[in-house]
Order: C-alpha cells, then sequence, then structure tokens
DNA sequence: CACATGTCAGACATACTGATATCA
DNA sequence: CTGATATCAGTATGTCTGACATGT
C-alpha cells in the first residue's frame, strides 16, 4: 500500500471493530458468553458456588439420585470432573455419596436437605443474575432468544 | 442391576438433562457457543488458519494499517497475545510488521497482498462455517437472532 | 515525570485425553 | 473376556495479569 493511499485511511481514528467482525454470528456468540460466564461465575462466586453445583444440585433434585456417570450424562460434566465437583458439594454438606450395595463400582449421589435450601438459593441468584443478563430484552424477546438457542443447540446435539 | 432397583430409582433412567438446566440463558449460550467454537476453529484449521487471523485480517482491510495497540483495539486481542498472532501471520507473509518513524515505539502492521487473497478464502470458509451453524434457522430467524445477540452485547459492552 | 508500546513469562480456569484399579 | 465405573495424572488451549525495556 502506498503512502497516499494509507492517507486515505485514517487508521489511529479507527479502533472500533469493523463491521465484518460484528456481523459474525459465531463472534457475537462467544463475546456474549464471555460476558454471561464471568457474570454468572462472579454471582456464583459471591455465594460459594459454581455453575457446576448448580447443575449437579439441579439434577438431582428434579431427577433424583443417580451415580457419578448418570450424573455426568445428566449435566454435561466430564465423567473425570465429576470428581472434583462432587467433593466440593460433599465437603459443604449439599450431597451425600455413598456405595451402591446393588453394583459396587458405583457410587449413589443424593442431594442433602441442606443442599435443597442451597439449591433454591441458587435459584434466586441465577433469578437475578439472567435478569441483568437479558436486561434490554422485554419477556417476549428472551422468549424469542431461548427459542433460537435451544432450536440450534439441538440441531448440533442430534447432528453430531 | 436388579428390577427391584430399578423401582427404587425410576430416576436412574433419565440421564438427560433436565429442563431447569435447558432454561437457563447463560446455559444455553455457553453450549452452543462450546459447539460454535470448535465447528469454526475445526473449519479455519483445515485452511491452516485461526478466528484471530480472520480478526487481524478483516481490520486490516477494513480499517486499514494501524500499530499492535490498535490492532488489539479493533479486534478484542489483548496486546500481549497480539505478538504471536501477528508472528503466525507475519511467518505466512499475509501481513507486514515494519517500525513507525514518527513513533519509534510501535508497529505498523499492512495487509499484503497476499493477505487479502487469503481473507477473501477466509471470507467464503466462514460462510459456510456459519451456514452450518445457523443450519435450522431461515434468514429472518438469523436476522432475528443477531439482532438479539448483538442488543445484549451493545449493552454489556457499554455498562462495563 | 507520567504514559504508551511491544514483548515476555507465567498464572489460572476449563475442557479434554489417557491410564488404572475395581467390579458386573 | 467385555465393558462400565470412579479416580487420578496430565495435556492443551485460551484468557488474563504483571513486569520490563524502550520511547514519547
Amino acid at each position: 500500500m502506498t503512502r497516499a493511499e494509507a492517507a486515505d485511511m485514517p487508521d489511529d481514528a479507527a479502533r472500533e471493530t469493523p463491521d465484518r467482525l460484528r456481523r459474525q454470528a459465531s463472534r457475537q456468540l462467544s463475546q456474549l458468553t464471555a460476558r454471561s460466564d464471568r457474570l454468572i461465575n462472579e454471582g456464583l462466586a459471591r455465594v460459594d458456588a459454581r455453575k457446576w453445583h448448580y447443575a449437579v444440585l439441579a439434577s438431582l433434585q428434579d431427577c433424583g439420585p443417580g451415580s457419578q456417570a448418570t450424573l455426568s450424562g445428566r449435566t454435561g460434566i466430564y465423567r473425570s470432573d465429576m470428581v472434583g465437583v462432587l467433593n466440593e458439594l460433599a465437603e459443604r454438606e449439599l450431597v451425600e455419596r455413598a456405595p451402591d450395595p446393588d453394583d459396587r463400582r458405583r457410587n449413589v449421589i443424593t442431594i442433602s436437605p441442606r443442599g435443597r435450601r442451597h439449591l433454591r438459593r441458587l435459584d434466586k441468584v441465577l433469578d437475578g443474575l439472567h435478569d441483568e443478563l437479558l436486561a434490554p430484552l422485554d419477556p417476549a424477546e428472551r422468549d424469542q432468544l431461548m427459542r433460537l438457542l435451544t432450536r440450534l443447540l439441538d440441531h448440533h446435539t442430534r447432528t453430531s
């Protein structure tokens, strides 16, 4: 590029993201998710929790007790990482981990009364955080967004 | 496993994600973004590129040459990580990095003709990948999604 | 002096792989 | 024997922080 061409494009003025990048769905998605993750993580950290805590507790509450492998399937947490999550939950006495008498390879994970209370609290915290996350959207738009996201996600989980 | 146990734990059958989790916008976002990122990364890897390559090249093409700090502002790449990205791009002779005579702290980054060609190719590749990503949505729905994402993202970039 | 720039080294979290002992 | 389970060790990647030398 020549000097003359460079003069046509005042470089230091345009420090903002060009439109071409802002039109990419994948980019908007990951940028927004980065924000969202930080918001959620920080919010949950304030009540000594993480998002995987919520996932496990909610899964136990809604689908009942299960082995670690079962919980892994429900929540999407890797089998190898489930150990650590359950250690944290058991430390806080939110779940109980007992060997399964009928299949001695397994542990049966059960939510405790304290776990149920904690889950109710997390539900409220998360409601607030999502309200912050989706602040600019009215209820209909939030619904619309969820529908679109879910359709995409379902499509990609079926076809993989 | 005995029948009796199966009766005791009907929920052991439910290995799927409970509704409560699937209703979380933050969760749907990060799950979908995980898929999206993998799709894009793998697709770009097939043509020896990464998403940051595209971001830098597009920024150079649309806003003209700039210092590394300027590019950092345009693309969202950290100043410290820009070094590596530009090394990769310079290796492939897609950009040129020359010291700025007017401010000897700076490098002026310029896209090369080869870089422009590469960018055009990446645009096509990314178009295809986004078509795959957004496959279940018709054009109006894709537009709707982009509007919603952009509004959320803009809101959170202004208010931080 | 304060401030900007390019660079490097490393912390940190997360996702993911692989191996192993135990057991069905 | 096969396959599933819980566990541990370790890789890979990406985001982010801090420091530093150089220059404005």
